[in-house]
DNA sequence: CAGCCGACTGACCGGGCGGTCAATTGAGAT
DNA sequence: ATCTCAATTGACCGCCCGGTCAGTCGGCTG
């Protein structure tokens, strides 16, 4: 039939692509976008160099292809655990929680995502405009959280996009700690310390 | 007199190490570490390629030694103003505002300070061993001075190593969002900002 | 079985840049 | 004026790696 004809070869073509994203992930997880060569993935893909080109435009190409699929995964998960949440403090708990369980199960995609999002803020030459869209729908996100939480006087109102963007950067933060120390523990302890950090602050009272 | 002699030529040389680290921390910043090549640093440093290389033995020991004296001078600068603070509230604001006070004043630096930071955790293969030490220490000050806040009864207790590396990141972050922003901007503002989020949190009580 | 076609291969190319070193310069010393 | 020598120069070298493409392979079709 038609379609498993077409399926046959999508089959294919998407385990090959699967295959070179993997291998792609964990290189650049272990040596950075600079040090890692289409060599050294094409090899852990067990594809040949040329192959790579046949999936993929450039290194870069490859590299963001990569992030993106991470990427989308994890807002995807987010955002369905955050309808699940019905008050301000559930919603911002489960905002923390999603993350690092997410991270938990892709630590090499934890650390390209780390790096590169580091690089955004730089504005350098290597800027990627594309990327910028992505992070900001996370951030819109939480500052939605942030904005009905003061509406409704759970919050201390704030400037929610400064707000926003510093949880978010602890959030990742923590998540470094957390998952760039091989440290097999379980995040929940790390969950509430956070979640406690940002509700409480340090202070007393 | 032996001195003057031996100043005038110690003079050429500051001069000439102090031109090519400015030139390379600018580049540096400008480009990232892989994009800036010497000879741009060398063009814009006034002197030929081959100088460059009778000052620093490679590209990563410039790169480093532009590093490693803007950290010093930073960490100098911090420390100094913490001695000034009375109060554990006194010195964790004073801690926030020398940083941003001394990144406000040394933008290029704190591109490279910053992208370099988002390495270290990584502990990928390009880990610089001696830098984790300069940093430690800093986070070794902001523990301190958690410490005696707990001891004091002016905070609530908590894990001072993992809450000083979030009060620290949280810091690098909200610097982030200052300095790369061209936004002229008095510090005074994020320094209050930064420093009420700390303290109180953002919920409600 | 023959012939076709698309997926795959890997030797090769070219450019870019870190690093070198023989040649040059010029400021004192005699 | 001439010598000396340290500081400086910049043309050059060689490696490395992203990207290419002529050739091979294997499965499907008639």
């Amino acid at each position: 039939m038609a379609v498993a004809g077409k399926s046959k070869k999508d089959v294919l073509l998407e385990f090959r692509t699967t295959e070179i994203l993997d291998a792609a992930r964990h290189v650049f997880a272990e040596k950075g976008f600079n040090d890692a060569t289409i060599d050294q993935i094409a090899a852990l893909a067990g594809v040949a160099k040329g192959t790579v080109y046949l999936y993929f435009e450039s290194k870069r190409d490859l590299f963001l292809a990569a992030l993106r699929e991470g990427v989308l995964a994890l807002h995807a998960e987010v955002a369905a655990q955050l309808l699940t949440a019905p008050t301000c403090e559930a919603k911002l708990r489960a905002f923390i929680a999603a993350r690092f369980h997410y991270f938990s199960r892709n630590r090499d995609f934890f650390r390209i995502y780390y790096t590169e999002f580091s690089h955004l803020p730089t504005g350098a030459a290597n800027a990627r405009p594309e990327f910028k869209d992505l992070y900001e729908e996370q951030a819109t996100l939480l500052e939605t959280v942030l904005a009905d939480g003061i509406q409704l006087g759970q919050l201390r109102p704030c400037s929610v996009a400064r707000t926003a963007r510093l949880i978010y950067d602890l959030i990742r933060s923590a998540l470094a700690q957390h998952i760039l120390t091989d440290d097999p523990e379980s995040p929940d302890l790390p969950i509430n310390s956070v979640f406690d950090f940002v509700w409480n602050g340090i202070g007393t009272k």
